[in-house]
RNA sequence: GUGGGAGUGCCGGAGUGGUCAAACGGGACAGACUCAAAAUCUGUUGCUUAGUGCUUCCUAGGUUCAAAUCCUAGCUCCCACACCA
């Protein structure tokens, strides 16, 4: 076999792609659009390992597919170069963060290109460039303009780490999302978007779009609306309104449980108890360092109040407990300990009375001998006129009697809060917006924008370096040019994800964000592809994103990503390959020893796109073979086919066509491996030039060069359908035509027939082998079938002799029993006679 | 705890009611080629047998003429959410 250059023809062929700008598009095509989108990098500055390598590959091959298919296909690249580590990596090693991403953008591209995706790279985008972090301030001052950016005080999510406040959703379980560490509460003033104005939207419009149902249903989760009553207790005079879901139980609350991190918790307090409160609080903030809040007990403590139930005007005592979360709901509870868990847990624990008010139907609850609060449906007792009623009936007329009564009122009540953009850190987009102490908060001017980032600052301070850059935070009310100071914070890096797909549709627009002719014809995206662990950060926060813009008048489309596909994650050893856990495999370890085209192969061969696979360098060199098997038999094409071979090629067509566009590309890749394996030694070149052109999105490199030295493809018949005219695929398998399958060259007699002697061959070895193991010598075979299958193996001796080299007849069953010979043949069972 | 997913031959991994002893790849074994090896090609890889029969797809039951595939219970693993009133 002939060595081949791999390295050289990847070379040759990324260099000649770049220079046809072969993926270059514009919207000015008569092909319909389409738009492929991998989640843009955080550009780090190593090698790509086999997960990026993966990532990247599920996506080019499914743009690759979509463009032979005649689609105008959008595919760009672009890196999230804004966020944390760029800095952390300053203050570590010395490096300006501008200076840190710009040479890991260089490299990681350097590596992306290697990998041959066909991206077009005139669109590249980073998140830290002035010309694009300045539209992130424009669009925050229009929803500025509409209320829905808006500055407020809150307890937030301080991480102590980082130096930085974190919003809701990257505060997981109480940790940092990014170093883990744990998260404090703090009150601070923050700015923040109003995701919770489109929760509702959110919800509902996931039903357009076409997203594996675990994403949506964390969505749903996350968002977390639930229809309930708000109930107005009075505490001290004081009007308190209590959120429930639960309102028929009413007649049995038995005490009101606050939040222990209620704001207001402190006017409830008594002189008296306000010993015992503070030790709670003390209790709480001990257990906020250890890990498993899971286990917790409750814990509470009565606050030296009472409120009184609106509906009967019992007196019940107010406690602070540590299971009551402040900012959901009113941060206020009833509680109903003979019908709630939690409740009954905390009224056993503090002897407080448990009131029955729901029985089930066959039996009484007896409150003293209760082991745990009953939660299912019953009819209620102890609850005055709604006595008797099914509690689920009497829910919607308890509702409307407080209401009628102004007593309570139906709400819907939400999980999700709003979006926290506020970062106290340096290396992001700064906040467009000036503190004046005559005018307030006054944003910068549109003509004022960008407001640039200041390269020099002084890494080593304390906290954020921007707020001690003076040539920054001092600055002229643009109202009233008197003395101001500008915001210093920056802006979260999800504000920049939120929007970098409209970006590329249109990315070197000096002018505007954006042109929306050309993101109204690019949007949405109809293919994205990215992990799971965005379900509820950027996937979310795009989607409000493109909602609000959509609201302002910038776009017409609700949704930003049609259909979504999460690729699995690539483990190594037990864990995810990381470079943090140093258990990766570069791109390049395999690469250099068998090309990238085997790496993208043997990736997308092993296991499906969507599982997580464990890595294994076992079967690189299966995926090797198959490359050098396409090789061998392009050196040994046929002027003619047959029918057989045009029949297995134009069902490969067709199983091939079906599986990439559902990502089942190990299915596309058997059935490719399958013909390889069954015309190995000899294939008809327009054949091949189908198989090449299947295999080409896996593996673009081998499949440019043999498409090339078969000598191209005008003469190939399936052209004749071709929607792109040769002329504009200028010689490139890439920007050539998927093959279109040929529904009459396919013939299921054929199959059948070649598995009837596939499965009579099999017979005959194992007669052979048993009677060979006896010691018997046979020297000839005789097959006997019934007369209407002679057709079917009518041809099959010359196999037969091939493969067993002994003198093979094929004859009627009929002439069997003339000769008097007792042998038997069923359907689809010859009869075989050795001899 | 709640929700979701999964458990297939030595390994990875197809397969969702019969055409399944179970695709495809890896590994292993045997043979061909070779002085030899690599590469390549051919075959074997649950047990058995003149092409048969038998026992298998986490475990135990069940539905069905028929189950890896459907139902029930249990075990194990993974992921997400986690006191949301």
């Amino acid at each position: 076999m002939v060595e081949i250059d791999f390295k050289a023809i990847e070379k040759k062929w990324q260099e000649k792609w770049e220079k046809a700008k072969c993926f270059e598009v514009s919207e000015n095509s008569k092909k319909k659009k389409y738009y492929v989108l991998e989640m843009y990098p955080y550009p780090s500055a190593s090698f790509l390992h086999m997960g990026h390598v993966r990532n990247y590959t599920i996506g080019d091959v499914y743009a690759r597919f979509k463009r032979m298919n005649g689609f105008n296909v959008l595919y760009p690249m672009g890196y999230d170069s804004f966020g944390l580590p760029a800095e952390t990596a300053a203050k570590k090693e010395g490096i300006h963060p501008k200076k840190y991403a710009e040479t890991s953008i260089k490299m990681i591209m350097k590596y992306q290109k290697a990998l041959g995706n066909s991206y077009d790279w005139s669109r590249v985008i980073a998140s830290h460039e002035p010309d694009y972090y300045k539209w992130n301030q424009y669009f925050f001052l229009k929803l500025y303009e509409k209320g829905l950016a808006y500055r407020k005080k809150a307890p937030v999510n301080w991480c102590e780490k980082c130096q930085s406040v974190l919003a809701n959703e990257e505060a997981e379980s109480g940790k940092c999302w990014r170093c883990g560490e744990e998260v404090v509460k703090k009150d601070l003033e923050q700015w923040f978007f109003k995701i919770t104005k489109y929760a509702d939207r959110l919800i509902s419009d996931l039903d357009k779009i076409e997203w594996p149902e675990r994403i949506k249903v964390m969505q749903k989760n996350w968002i977390g609306k639930s229809h309930g009553t708000e109930i107005d207790f009075s505490i001290n005079g004081e009007k308190w309104p209590v959120f429930t879901t639960r309102p028929d139980t009413i007649y049995g609350v038995t005490f009101l449980v606050i939040s222990a991190q209620h704001p207001r918790l402190m006017e409830l307090v008594s002189e008296k108890q306000k010993k015992e409160v503070e030790k709670l609080l003390d209790r709480i903030k001990k257990v906020k360092s250890q890990e498993e809040i899971e286990s917790l007990e409750k814990d509470g403590v009565f606050t030296g109040s009472y409120a009184i139930n609106p509906i009967n005007n019992e007196k019940i005592p107010v406690y602070a407990g540590n299971f009551v979360i402040a900012d959901y709901g009113c941060g206020v509870v009833m509680a109903v300990p003979a019908h709630d868990e939690r409740d009954f847990q905390f009224a056993k624990k503090y002897k407080i009375p448990i009131k029955v008010v729901i029985n089930p139907d066959s039996f009484d609850l007896n409150p003293e001998k209760m082991s745990r609060a009953y939660t299912p449906d019953g009819r209620l007792i102890n609850s005055g006129e709604f006595n008797n009623w099914s509690n689920r009936e009497a829910m919607d007329s308890i509702t409307e009697y407080l209401a009628k009564k102004k007593l309570g009122r139906k709400t819907i009540n939400y999980k999700i809060r709003d979006w926290l953009i506020s970062r106290q850190r340096y290396w992001g987009t700064p906040m467009p917006m000036i503190y004046c102490d005559k005018c307030g908060i006054v944003p910068v001017p549109e003509k004022d924008l960008p407001v640039l980032l200041p390269e020099k600052v002084d890494f080593k301070s304390v906290g954020n370096p921007l707020a001690s850059s003076k040539i920054f935070v001092e600055v002229k009310c643009p109202k009233c040019n008197g003395k101001a100071r500008r915001e210093t914070d920056t802006m979260g890096g999800f504000v920049d994800s939120s929007w970098y797909f409209l970006r590329y549709c249109d990315s070197r627009n000096k002018k505007k964000a954006f042109d929306e002719i050309k993101v109204n014809y690019w949007m949405p995206v109809d293919q994205y592809i990215g992990g799971a662990e965005h379900a509820v950060m950027h996937l979310m926060y795009a989607r409000f994103f493109i909602k609000a813009l959509k609201d302002l008048g910038y776009v017409k489309f609700d949704e930003p990503f049609t259909r979504l596909f999460n690729q699995g994650i690539v483990y190594k050893d037990g864990a995810k390959m990381s470079k943090s856990k140093g258990n990766v495999v570069f791109q390049t370890d395999i690469s250099d020893k068998y090309g990238i085209d085997t790496a993208r192969l043997f990736l997308m061969f092993v296991s499906s796109p969507d599982k997580q696979m464990e890595w294994s360098d076992d079967g690189v060199e299966g995926a090797f073979r198959i490359i050098n098997r396409l090789i061998r038999i392009s050196e040994n094409l046929t002027k003619t086919s047959d029918k057989l071979q045009d029949h297995k090629i134009n069902l490969a067509i067709k199983k091939v066509t079906e599986a990439i566009e559902i990502f089942e590309y190990p299915k596309a890749i058997i059935s490719i491996v399958e013909c390889l394996d069954k015309f190995s030694e000899g294939m008809s070149k327009e054949n091949f030039g189908i198989i090449l052109r299947m295999i080409s999105p896996f593996c673009p490199h081998i499949a440019e060069e043999l498409w090339e030295k078969i000598g191209k493809i005008a003469s190939l018949s399936s052209d004749k359908n071709s929607k792109i005219p040769n002329k504009f695929s200028r010689g490139f398998i890439s920007l050539s035509d998927w093959p279109v399958c040929d529904e009459k060259k396919i013939d299921e007699n054929l199959e059948k027939q070649e598995q009837a002697v596939e499965k009579l061959i099999l017979d005959l070895r194992n007669i052979l082998k048993i009677l060979e193991g006896k010691g018997e010598k046979k020297s000839q075979i005789k097959i006997f079938v019934i007369p209407n299958e002679l057709e079917i193996y009518k041809n099959a001796n010359k196999k037969i002799e091939q493969i067993f080299g002994m003198k093979t007849e094929i004859l009627s069953i009929k002439e069997a029993i003339s000769t008097g010979k007792k042998i038997q043949a069923k359907p689809g069972k010859p009869g075989i006679f050795l001899e």
